[in-house]
DNA sequence: CGACTTGTTGATGTACATCAAGGTACGTGG
DNA sequence: CCACGTACCTTGATGTACATCAACAAGTCG
């Protein structure tokens, strides 16, 4: 099993960052451009599989994602899994870290990544140093609170229908912000195994729950390319309450 | 229903709040302590049963609980609940309020409480001027993120009799930090129907599966006094695996 | 006035039929 | 070989129904 180690890679310099343009994400002034590059102390390829944190050690290091899927999980001494949420670019990992000794959970690499690197020892500085940067640490650990207790509700509360639906609409839409579908379309990086360790379910279960979901022609998955053929129907099928008309959000 | 309104009580100086002398929680300087005290605008009494916060509302204030329990929770519109987590005593209440425009879920009190209010707006201040409070915030939702990510566990992946023992073990040990307990009992505020809304199960289900649990006679519960007999068996029930070895924990 | 009855309500406990979800097995196709 | 698809039987969880018990309010009677 692969290990993230210490990055290596070239830096490039935050302006010229390529997320850093888009639209769901708050402009910085050029001084706390100036101060991110600083903080960065690096690039980091990993392929897919590789375990960027794992559970029970700690790591240095707070991640930044530039491209690429990963998702957070914690797994049982027996191998029972589940997936806590799922991680993609603009999302930033291992905050955690930074509160308990030890990970409490693990993170997977589901695609090859491009990560920007931070030294979690410089995280004070980024606290004494720029308070609307230190807000928008705690801004970022509110949504995933905010994610998870929608996932709790899913699992717990929710039928297998629901379930699935509420779960591939809300990944969609997370990645419509930043820019990762065409038109209704998504190429998601995952396996049917993955979507019922995220719901609490079996494999067996999950894919006749996904073939009764596409029967309802709200949508298609087909190898790996979701597609929203209905969007007021899915999003009826999941019950989906949320508002969210949020600002525009943080990227560090 | 009755809704929180707006603080009116005395101000209590929290050089002499109860809770301060506690060793879980880390020591304050005096220049923190003051600054707190302003940033506190009033103390506030709410009957059990009463809501803090409501889903699709939003609130000026943030809380700390100074005495009495609450929980956080979602209800779908056909009246679904799912509890997503249980506030004691030092925990704090409404940052989720300062990332939406709207709340994404409730909280109501558990029994009779005394909350330490603070407006909304004075947050920034605090990120600005002292940044070691800051950090503290964040410390706090990684915190909440954490007993999030146990809970998804929960529900998701563990049986009945796992989730049922893990909860039970988890509010056991959160009261045990803030002196809630006496040896190993404690008088917990919730009813069957609580845990059941908490655990994803009905509440019959969960009847007979805390009856089972009782079997073990790793535990009791009678007349809401939860007794601990064999923690180890317990633990081993509930397959706990937090290390749990956590530095003293902030109280804003 | 106090003691006793009655009714109500919320929490708990248990039985039984039903159903959703799990597990195993064995397909296919790339 | 892995991801997906489907059949089959089993089991865990649900829903309904009903019984118990304590707390509490209202009313009655000696």
């Amino acid at each position: 099993m692969a290990i993230a180690v210490a990055p290596t890679g070239r830096k490039v310099p935050c302006e010229k960052c390529p997320l850093r343009g888009k639209p769901v994400l708050r402009d910085f002034t050029p001084e706390e451009l100036d101060f991110v590059s600083n903080f960065k102390s690096g690039e980091l390829h990993v392929d897919a599989g590789t375990n960027l944190l794992l559970q029970g050690t700690n790591s240095a290091h707070l991640y930044t994602i530039l491209s690429g899927w990963a998702f957070r999980h914690k797994t049982l001494a027996d191998g029972r899994r589940q997936i806590l949420n799922y991680s993609m670019p603009a999302d930033f990992l291992g905050l955690q870290g930074s509160v308990t000794d030890e990970m409490q959970h693990s993170v997977e690499a589901l695609t090859d990544m491009l990560l920007c690197v931070f030294p979690r020892e410089k995280l004070w500085g980024l606290y004494s140093g720029h308070p609307a940067l230190a807000f928008d640490v705690t801004w970022l650990a509110a949504r995933e609170e905010q994610i998870l207790d929608e996932n709790l509700l899913n699992v717990g509360r929710r039928t297998a229908l629901e379930r699935t639906a509420s779960l591939l609409l809300h990944l969609f839409i997370r990645a419509e912000e930043v820019g990762l579908t065409k038109a209704s379309t998504i190429q998601f990086p995952f396996t049917q195994q993955h979507i019922a360790d995220t719901l609490g379910m079996s494999l067996v279960h999950t894919n006749k729950t996904l073939k009764r979901l596409a029967a309802t022609r709200s949508m298609r998955w087909k190898d790996r390319l979701f597609e929203i053929l209905d969007r007021d129907a899915l999003v009826q099928i999941a019950g989906y309450e949320q508002s969210q008309q949020r600002a525009r959000r943080p990227f560090i």
